[in-house]
DNA sequence: GTCTATATGTTGATAGAC
DNA sequence: GTCTATCAACATATAGAC
């Protein structure tokens, strides 16, 4: 199966891409179709409308992410009872799964990546489709770090989550800004460089602001 | 002075707060000039095109805020010397001057951050501006930080700018998601809490990937 | 500098043949 | 499901009167 992906998919992947790189004002259904190789009809008929095509590809891969999230978490918590886990190993399971993901071969999910962080800096979508989708794991995520970090005020823990989301979205945009900026020592391209730094930059981040673990 | 903005300054002004809001595709010349309360053909005379019109946005007050960033880098490496001054207070100097633009009252240059907030995480657009006109500086910066953590590797230290500067954007961003996620126990809106906690989350970042200090 | 009028192209969406 | 043909609305940009 799946040898010849339906006209349907094939929009959905090159609307996917499309929107990724230039957000959803910069992308025309026209463009969209041309590059799926489908007229521009069938845009209309297989979604409606341009915003209901946005959404469906936003939704597409949101519940299979938060499946492996979720279960990344389980796994980390799984392997430390009955005591808490590590900070770094939360960390670890909200980033990691992140990681693999945009250092894989699949181009698709990559580009979703890159959807979900345009999403997260927009004022226009990013309240709702963020909260939408993601609103439930984060909540969860964050009622786990409560636990590793107990001495934690309500606001350090959100505001780190916030630090954290920014760092993360930002990895996903790869402007190719920091390979100028840094005459190539460092690559945005070499991403499992950049996610062995960023967790524990960011279990560091949170220890300082919201008290030590344990 | 300064009494009566001119129709090209309002221009600029109207285009700053529209470009910031909805990125450049999502923005029309007619409604950048309905909110000046100027003529649409005036945009094309001053400005010429539309693509022109957005940088002489971003140019207008890049200038002014290297300058500003500067200085605090000045005080901050004058109040130490002859030692090199704290790691924390490096970060300060590079971030306490956003909080306080952040949270003055001048609604323009609110905007303005939140346009850079969009460019940064743009790649169309991001790679081009902000190496024009912000990477001086930031080289500027990194060369400071590398005196503070002599043990930073090269790649460490550019990942650190990396996730300090999402963690920044995203606070300019301003989606508010967070107020909705922590169910009103944070919020965006409190933009000198956030930098409060910014600084010593980063600080504490930047030390555990690059070595201890001094 | 500022306006009216207009040129020229593109947009998202639909109606109807196949 | 897929295509052709077409729509009205809107885009950026310019030419020329004032």
């Amino acid at each position: 199966m799946a040898e010849k992906p339906s006209r349907k998919t094939r929009i959905l992947d090159a609307a996917e891409q499309l929107f990724a790189e230039h957000g959803y004002d910069g992308v025309t259904l026209r463009q969209i179709a041309t590059l799926a190789h489908v007229d521009v009809a069938l845009t209309s008929y297989h979604f409606g409308s341009k915003d209901n095509l946005f959404r469906s590809v936003f939704e597409r891969r949101a519940v299979v992410l938060n499946d492996v999230r979720a279960q990344a978490l389980d796994a980390c918590m799984a392997a430390a009872a009955p005591h808490p886990p590590q900070l770094e190993a939360v960390i670890e399971a909200y980033l990691r799964p992140l990681g693999d993901i945009q250092g894989a071969a699949d181009e698709g999910w990559r580009h979703y990546l890159s959807l979900v962080a345009w999403v997260n800096s927009s004022t226009e979508w990013g309240n709702e489709l963020m909260t939408e989708y993601f609103n439930p794991f984060v909540q969860r995520f964050i009622e786990v770090l409560r636990t590793v970090l107990p001495d934690a005020d309500e606001q350090a823990l959100f505001w780190g989550y916030q630090f954290m989301s920014g760092a993360l979205t930002l990895t996903f945009a790869d402007t190719r800004r920091m390979d100028r900026l840094s005459g190539g020592a460092a690559s945005s391209t070499k991403t499992a460089t950049g996610y062995d730094h960023m967790i524990p930059f960011v279990a560091a981040g949170f220890r300082q602001i919201c008290g030590h673990t344990h």
